[in-house]
DNA sequence: GGATAACTATTTACAGCGTACGGGGTTGTT
DNA sequence: AACAACCCCGTACGCTGTAAATAGTTATCC
């Protein structure tokens, strides 16, 4: 189902499961298994097999209760996949970094490698998240030190909030291809080596005529990277989103008074 | 699952549905459905009810016929999913525009708002593409067009690959949220409204001091946009690429030699 | 100390999914 | 008339999330 992201759970039992705001049951048994095991076995299961290998089955087997123990813990899938978004963004700028307003384009770059690698570590994440964000912890952790990246240049709250949305939606489009080539290599069985070798004797049957900047472009392309090149294209790109920046940020910095 | 990415089924059956290439049969009975009409009907599905209500059952229904004969004309369901793809890719650009080099920037905004607008009116083609392009006629098409938007400015080859890469890259992180608003509301049988009043009590026994600046901002912005503003992120976003470009291209353009 | 409430764990069951398999009906060619 | 090519369809399997009912365990109350 493509019906997977996060948030589609109850709200506040969501919210009460990130940040630890159940109680702690008087009676009844041990639990042979905590929410923390159940998420851990999640993401460990999503970072290897990708989002489709987690079940609530497969979950409740690695942690060693049967399937539907796991609805004891976790009221349902929902509320599972939001855990894990928000447990993962524990890994994003992990030792804060010191950021010093005059290095803000360093400060970015920083913010927006460490996003990106953590896109590649869990690919998974990219489908799940949507405009309502998970309100846990480490999602706030990690959003707090984004922004504060860009603090004291003389931007409005607003202009920051703008700013730090550019750099992460680039950093997302940029990105999403390349975190999801393992997953497609597993899910097609084949590399792009193969899948160009497989493709390529039907493309010389195309009349390429009605496409003419895109087959030159697009053969000049193939022939310098290959199929394609994403971290050249990463660096590319978001070295001219900083320039463009760089224009809005000076033109309202040192010299010019703020009103 | 979440393994529904373009490119999962036999690449070349997918081209030759794509391009038509498949010969007429000799002998048999008359098909009750086409191809054509399979996709069709599948593509008015995922843009009424999501990319999860499209079924082959639900296909085969839709145009009448078993569930099982969906499969005497589409091999897969992921070949169905590549056939979707490229027909929703033929209103990108629909009327090839007029690109006059020297009006680069209102070109890209062109290329950059209609990729926008393909989003919003097809957000399950979100998840769906990959970097194993579809390809496709119509999809090249559009690709082809997007690429002249930038012809004749001295960049090479290689330079128009990463500034069109680049600035859908941005389409593409920039719409998502907005373009999937519809699903998450009714995934979740909420408003965002609904669910800021189901999430902000809780919110308030939160303690913020670990996270200043995000407090600090979210409440700005949350003031003034409500929760957001994807229409203002976008332009905002947009004109700040547009304006790295802007230096990149200049900085090599009329005055300057290529070398 | 026995009843009861609170809590965990489990079994069974259901509808929906993609699709393998095998069979039946229709059409054109030999 | 026979056959091949082709379309259509019924049955079945294993997978999914989870509703419902039940059994077992622990702490509290009378």
């Amino acid at each position: 189902m493509s019906d997977e992201i996060s948030g589609r759970g109850d709200p506040l039992k969501s919210l009460q499961l990130l940040w630890g705001r159940t109680e702690a049951p008087k009676r009844g048994p041990k639990a042979k298994a905590s929410v923390a095991e159940l998420v851990s076995a999640a993401v460990t299961i999503a970072d290897a097999e990708g989002l489709e290998a987690v079940s609530t089955r497969r979950v409740a087997e690695a942690v060693g209760i049967s399937p539907m123990s796991f609805y004891t813990h976790i009221p349902s899938k929902a509320e599972l996949l939001d855990l894990m978004m928000d447990v993962v963004s524990g890994e994003i700028l992990k030792d804060r970094p010191v950021f010093k307003p005059a290095n803000w384009r360093a400060n970015l770059t920083r913010v927006a490698t460490d996003y990106r690698d953590f896109y590649l570590a869990h690919p998974w994440v990219i489908p799940l998240a949507t405009h309502r964000t998970v309100l846990g912890p480490n999602t706030f952790r990690s959003a707090d030190i984004a922004l504060s990246a860009i603090e004291g240049l003389g931007l409005t709250d607003l202009e920051m909030d703008r700013v730090i949305t550019l750099v992460l939606d680039y950093v997302h489009g940029a990105v999403r291809n390349a975190a999801r080539e393992k997953m497609v290599k597993d899910l097609t069985g084949m590399t792009d080596e193969e899948w160009w070798y497989r493709v390529a004797p039907f493309l010389e049957t195309v009349d390429f005529t009605p496409y003419p900047v895109l087959s030159r472009v697009g053969k000049t392309a193939g022939e310098t990277y290959g199929a394609h090149d994403p971290r050249g294209a990463f660096a590319f790109g978001l070295e001219r989103v900083l320039d463009g920046l760089a224009v809005f940020i000076d033109g309202k910095a040192p010299g010019k008074k703020r009103r």
